[in-house]
Parts: C-alpha cells; sequence; structure tokens
DNA sequence: GAAATTCGGACTAATGCGGTCCAATTAGCC
DNA sequence: GGCTAATTGGACCGCATTAGTCCGAATTTC
C-alpha cells in the first residue's frame, strides 16, 4: 500500500512544474536542480510522463518541458497511473495474468475491481493544483 | 499501490476463517489445505493476523483459530495493515523518518495525510462479509 | 507423560526496483 | 548548410525488500 519513490518523485516533479505554469519551458537539469533529484532519474521520469501524455516536450536547443494540460485537469491518480501502471491492488485482475492457483474458485477476486475503483477515485479527486502549494508563484523570485 | 501477496493471501485467508464462521477452529494446515497457500506462509500469516487482535489462537492439542470478531466487524483496512503496517502513501509521513532531502521545503507533503485518510477509508468502507462470497456455507459439505 | 499444535525468531534465495549511462534523434543557432 | 544543445528511448547493474522455509520453545489435551 505504498507507492514507488519513482511515483513520489514524478508527483514532485509535477508539481514543480505547475508552479512555473505560465507557459515557461524547464529543462531537465532545472528540474533537478529545485527538486533535489538525481538527474537521469528526472530524465527517465519525464520520458514516462510525456508518453503518457501529461507533459509535452519540446527537444532540441532550448528545448524543455511544461505541462500538458491546466493543472487543475490533472489528477493525482494519472500520475500514479503514469509511473506504476494501472491502478490494481492485486495482479490476478489483469487479464493475461493466470498465475493465481485459485482462479475461479477464489470468491475474494470478483470483489477487487470495488475496491480498486474505490481507492483509484480518491486519488482522483485530488488535482495538482490541490498540493501544488498555495499561492502558484508564476512570478515570484526566490530570495536568493 | 499494489498490497504485498503477503497480504493479499492474509484477505484469503481471513475470508476461509468467515466461511468456517460458526465458532468452530481450524488449524493452520486446514487453511493452507483449502487457501493452496504453503503451510510455513500461512503459519507466518496467522501469527501476525492473531498478535493484530483479528484472529484468536488456541494453541495445544485440537486448538486452531477463528474470528476474534465477527466478519461484519472486520474491514479490508485492518487485515492489510496487520501485515503491511500503517497505510501510508509516502515514507516520509512517518515520524522518526527523515530520508527526505526536501523536509520541510517541500509543497507535497502536507497534503499526503489527506491522500492516506482517503485511501483507508475506501479500504474501512469494506467488510469481511462483503467480500467472504455470497451465502456462508457454515454447514455445506464439498462434493468431494 | 506423550502427542499435537501454536508461537516466535532466524535464515536463505530471488524477484523487482531504483538508479545510471549511452547512442540516436531532433530542433535551434551561427 | 553545419554545429551545438537538448530530449528520447533503451540496455544494464547493484541493491533492497520480500517471499518463503525451517527449527526450537511453550502449551494444552488425551
Amino acid at each position: 500500500m505504498r507507492l514507488s519513490s519513482l511515483a513520489d518523485y514524478a508527483v514532485v516533479m509535477m508539481t514543480a512544474c505547475a508552479r512555473h505554469c505560465g507557459g515557461t519551458r524547464i529543462n531537465a537539469g532545472q528540474l533537478a536542480d529545485e527538486t533535489g533529484i538525481p538527474l537521469p532519474t528526472v530524465q527517465k521520469l519525464v520520458s514516462r510522463l510525456s508518453s503518457a501524455g501529461l507533459l509535452r516536450s519540446i527537444r532540441g536547443a532550448g528545448g524543455g518541458f511544461k505541462l500538458a494540460r491546466p493543472a487543475a485537469a490533472i489528477s493525482l491518480a494519472e500520475i500514479v497511473e503514469a509511473i506504476e501502471g494501472p491502478i490494481a491492488m492485486t495482479s490476478c485482475v489483469e487479464q493475461g495474468r493466470h498465475d493465481c492457483a485459485l482462479e475461479g474458485s477464489c470468491s475474494v477476486q470478483p470483489h477487487w475491481p470495488v475496491v480498486n475503483k474505490a481507492v483509484r477515485s480518491a486519488l482522483a479527486d485530488i488535482s495538482l493544483t490541490a498540493i501544488a502549494g498555495p499561492p502558484i508563484p508564476a512570478f515570484s523570485v526566490p530570495a536568493s
């Protein structure tokens, strides 16, 4: 019941992007600086996030990233799913997996989708704006 | 976002106990037989479950286990917590852990308790009776 | 007193995960 | 038109948590 640290990092990175919102692009190096996450890890995460449609990437010189959608339209559930795959408590609900010995005689199995939906909607109700920090300091300049 | 297979097993075992409800004791061997879970693993799990107060154990010859409370009064959240510890999405919310580089400047941290409560209540709303299978065949005899 | 059963801890193997690096592609700039 | 800077995507490796097993001690019944 704990999300992987990569997913945790992804949430932190997305909030950092949200603070820089206004359309400003930010590259992987800056992002690593601000969040304290090692650069190679940032690279791996932005790769997954942009292929999931949460970030829009501009490559080449002067390139970088920005949110593909307004922060209010991005939920925690989407970020987690982009990194960890579909939210499912057990592996037996994924189709194509048949490594459970009970398979079919299991009285618990039909109830997992209900649990999964409950958990997922709990995460889907939390938008990026809700966790990005109070007012968005888009134009604020750090004291340093 | 996936629970460990031990927690998964624990849920299956608890539902098996719930079906044998009526006060009948069931020993670890029978439980392993019914669920298909290897015996040593069953032993480890019942140990944790009974020390968490979910199962009541009677040792000695003819001993065994039974539910400490009616199935309706036991929730999924309790079972998961008995095996995996407190439900928390990130490790930074546990007191005593200070291994996060951001610590204090992190704008996401104060929002995790809200997420944790949302997820936990989703699991707490699901009782053992809801997943133990339709009618409880307390006195039914398998065809074999 | 002997047999049966739980209890608790220690130990081992392996799967998965976090993390790093490198080659390829693409866009801006001189 | 060539060069530089930046993202992209994949392969790779070491570590850590976890699953699973086993054994000795305690306890109750027959």
